[in-house]
DNA sequence: CTGTTAGCGCTTTCAA
DNA sequence: TTGAAAGCGCTAACAG
């Protein structure tokens, strides 16, 4: 590894004409040009970015911290995220935090201690502590997907509430009284507000709310599983369940299978999150979409311009509108009377 | 930002016994410790591992370069990557080339400045430039995926000659004689193995191998429907379709239904890679699947051996073996004599 | 047009 | 048990 001092060597130059002519700043003769360019290769110099972030305080790197990048609604984030990244010259390192407050308080560590300029954030809590860290710390965040409501941060979501509702709405339109819930974690603001929205709903038609159909989990297939058996096995039986993303959904739909049910003759199920384009040849679910591709775009475009200075004044929060997409796995419900 | 010296001036001491305590290495007085504590919550110090890194030359991060994060073979590796490394204490950098050699050797060139300490790659082509590059300025590479014939490189990868051979064999037991291939990009060392394997298979069975049936394109979607309609356009229709990967598969399957074939009826689809558990209701696609959580982490556990010059004396070429699932998209074919 | 000095934050080495 | 000096690789600011 040869640094430029090296290179200065043996260019018979100075360390500053050699850092001149890598940046293309500052005047330097032709001749000399060539003889530092000749060196460079000569000695596949390549510039210690180290170094060069440890004056600038700046690494041209963010993070990206998500609950599990297995989830294809995060690896479309992530794939935006990194593609904006990219072409503004920032590498991204990324994060899976399983939803654990500690493990996102641990890669926070990490984080501060590398520098990097700034965070995307999938908080894996409602409270304030892990972006008033970062901004303890003067290092730019933009909170994605959730809501942190005690801080003042960027942020840019999904109108989770609304969505909720009218997936609700969707099922009490087609007739069903008996709806349950299965939410992610309690902690977590995109299950409050789905099941805000769905409460909503009820009332909103003047049905009662019985927190019995209402279970607050994990955003995963076991847990999916689990609940939905749960709520399958109470006395009157629910006709639809609303899962809050899509492996929740999943889950539900194989616990539905193996207790015997139809779907959706027996019960509906409708949930947040498509899966992308194509990884389902032929889509089965009543889903509330999600603009993954603009949330991870817009966040990173955001983030990006608070560490140019070129941002907004006030702290924004964008809140896309998401899409329902009504198909096979909701119907009415079969009338017992 | 307080640096170290800030709190070594708090605490009335020198930078030195600050750094000892941080690092808990050499002694430090009881009381001493116990003010410099006070002084580095007070201050809420984090040490800057920039300056270190400068210093150590080792900067606890290594790079994942790949594709394209958004397929889920990928994704699933990418995850299995990042919790290796994590344990370990390592960050991880993701970058997607979308198989372009240039984007590659810009990554390339971003992450040795940044001093990654190494580098996971999925390769976008056979040739070992890239390789060669890193292993010139002795950053330690592993190739994930892909095979570097003309380099001396650790590997993990699966079986891809055998499982195409595998895959083609099952249908010439369901008695296809008209098989075609769609394959990736024909740098690609997948694709040429998966078109190798096919061929062996037929000459085998003593069948022609017309290349014709032969299409080389890329492991997309759209790619795969385009390479799809033309293998179906000629005038002897072929009666199964071999798909390199799984977004090709998916995309062929769409410009079959298209024409107006069905699945399996008028034509059989095999392909490589499985979709993750539980993403499919119902799976549908006789697939040859990869272990890629197996790869992932073997992969990085190579690597991290590596850095910790730990790592076997020898250059490493782990080959995992392939697995048939066969499924709903192949049956015999519709003898039309 | 080019070089010198100093310092980014940290730690190794040696001395006290 | 603690500290001072020197240097990792780079560049801003100034001098020549």
């Amino acid at each position: 590894m040869s640094t430029i001092n090296d290179v200065a060597k043996r260019a018979g130059v100075s360390a500053m004409t050699v850092s001149r002519v890598v940046h293309h700043s500052g005047y330097v003769n032709q001749v000399t040009r060539e003889r530092v360019e000749r060196a460079i290769v000569d000695l596949r110099y390549v510039p210690n970015a180290l170094a060069r972030s440890l004056r600038f305080k700046q690494t041209k790197t963010i993070a990206l911290i998500l609950s599990d990048i297995t989830n294809p609604f995060f690896t479309t984030i992530a794939r935006c995220v990194e593609d904006t990244a990219s072409e503004q010259g920032f590498s991204v390192m990324f994060c899976n935090t399983d939803e654990s407050v500690d493990e996102e308080a641990d890669y926070l560590n990490v984080l501060l201690q590398k520098q990097v300029d700034g965070v995307l954030l999938v908080p894996a809590s409602i409270s304030p502590e892990s972006v008033n860290r970062l901004q303890a710390h003067s290092v730019p965040v933009v909170v994605l997907d959730r809501r942190v409501p005690d801080a003042q941060v960027d942020t840019v979501r999904c109108d989770s509430e609304t969505g909720a509702y009218q997936l609700t709405r969707h099922l009490l339109d087609l007739g069903h009284e008996q709806i349950a819930v299965l939410a992610g974690p309690e902690t977590v603001s995109t299950s409050i507000d789905r099941v805000n929205g769905y409460r909503r709903a009820l009332l909103e038609a003047g049905m009662p709310v019985d927190p019995a159909r209402i279970t607050f989990g994990k955003f995963t297939q076991t847990r999916g599983y689990e609940m939905a058996q749960k709520a399958l096995a109470v006395p009157s039986r629910p006709t639809a369940l609303f899962a809050a993303n899509n492996f929740i959904a999943i889950g539900a739909y194989h616990a539905a299978r193996d207790a015997g049910l139809r779907i959706p003759e027996d019960i509906s199920i409708v949930t947040f999150d498509d899966l992308p384009d194509g990884f389902v040849l032929d889509p089965f679910f009543t889903v509330m979409t999600q603009r993954a591709q603009e949330m991870g775009k817009r966040a990173a475009e955001l983030l990006l311009a608070r560490l140019a200075g070129s941002g907004p004044a006030e702290v924004q929060e964008i809140v896309l509108p998401c899409e329902l997409i009504a198909r096979k796995s909701s119907a009415p419900p079969v009338r017992s009377s």
